[in-house]
DNA sequence: ATGACTGCAAAGAATTTGCAGCAGA
DNA sequence: TCTGCTGCAAATTCTTTGCAGTCAT
């Protein structure tokens, strides 16, 4: 049980790893792979677990935008109209799939941009994310 | 005045030349560089040069989207959560300044991805999109 | 005349906010 | 004890929908 461990990781981030936060970081971070989710998609896994005693929408919300802000989650948008975060902090690029709504990552080291323009005068790049998008090949 | 070829450029979209859509696309196509904005913006935009007989809200997103579906403009999603739409319907990339919500165009032979990860299994890519996320030089 | 389109107002979806009570330090 | 957090319900924002009247053909 990493409870300590996750308990940890909210305090260095200033968080109170009050009883929610950690069934929700603990949803999300002890995992091998990363995963994309809707603020939605989690409500729905995680309460749909609980027995009783449900995590309100609310607080999915703030856990959210609170775990975003300390860096453990990336917003993610795609074509489809809904935001998606994404375990997956570190830069790197995505497949999607707009039929599905299927995001799948892709290492920042699989794709070589060879020849990129100069940034608007006054500007600065801070960071380059490629999106290929995707469909089924029946039909 | 291009209300006659504007008017064909509806028409052989499938769209009837109604007032209200000429002037929208007007607005929208007779101009020289590519134009960001969404559909809130449209409304100030146009309605703010209408002495009255202003365009409702609803037209603007019927219209909108029946010139997306008409393939006259692309919808566009950058780490604001706003939707954008773009004049130019060209495949092309972006640099986008979270900071000022602003969006500027990169042309596609601007940018050249030298290596690129092969589509999950059983799909096909259907379009690249690069992201060139951008800030302010000053601090 | 016949569909298609507009505009209103109401409905819907997604997200935020205010605040009382509760829990972690 | 003292903030910070949770959860509810209300509020907000953005977008869609139903429908009666209007317009393009």
């Amino acid at each position: 049980m990493g409870n300590l461990k996750i308990a940890d990781k909210l305090r260095s981030s200033g968080l109170r790893p009050t009883q929610q936060r950690i069934q929700i970081a603990k949803f999300l971070f002890e995992r091998e792979k990363t995963f994309h989710f809707t603020v939605e998609d989690l409500d729905n896994l995680i309460n749909s677990k609980l027995k009783e005693e449900k995590i309100s929408l609310a607080t999915f919300y703030n856990t959210v935008h609170a775990f975003k802000k300390a860096g453990h989650l990336k917003e993610i948008h795609t074509q489809s109209n809904k935001i998606y975060f994404d375990t997956n902090v570190s830069s790197h690029h995505h497949f999607f799939d707009q039929k599905n709504n299927n995001l799948t990552d892709i290492d920042k080291n699989q794709i070589e941009l060879k020849k990129i323009p100069k940034a608007p005068k006054g500007k600065t790049i801070k960071d380059i994310e490629v999106v290929i998008n995707v469909e089924n090949d029946s039909h």
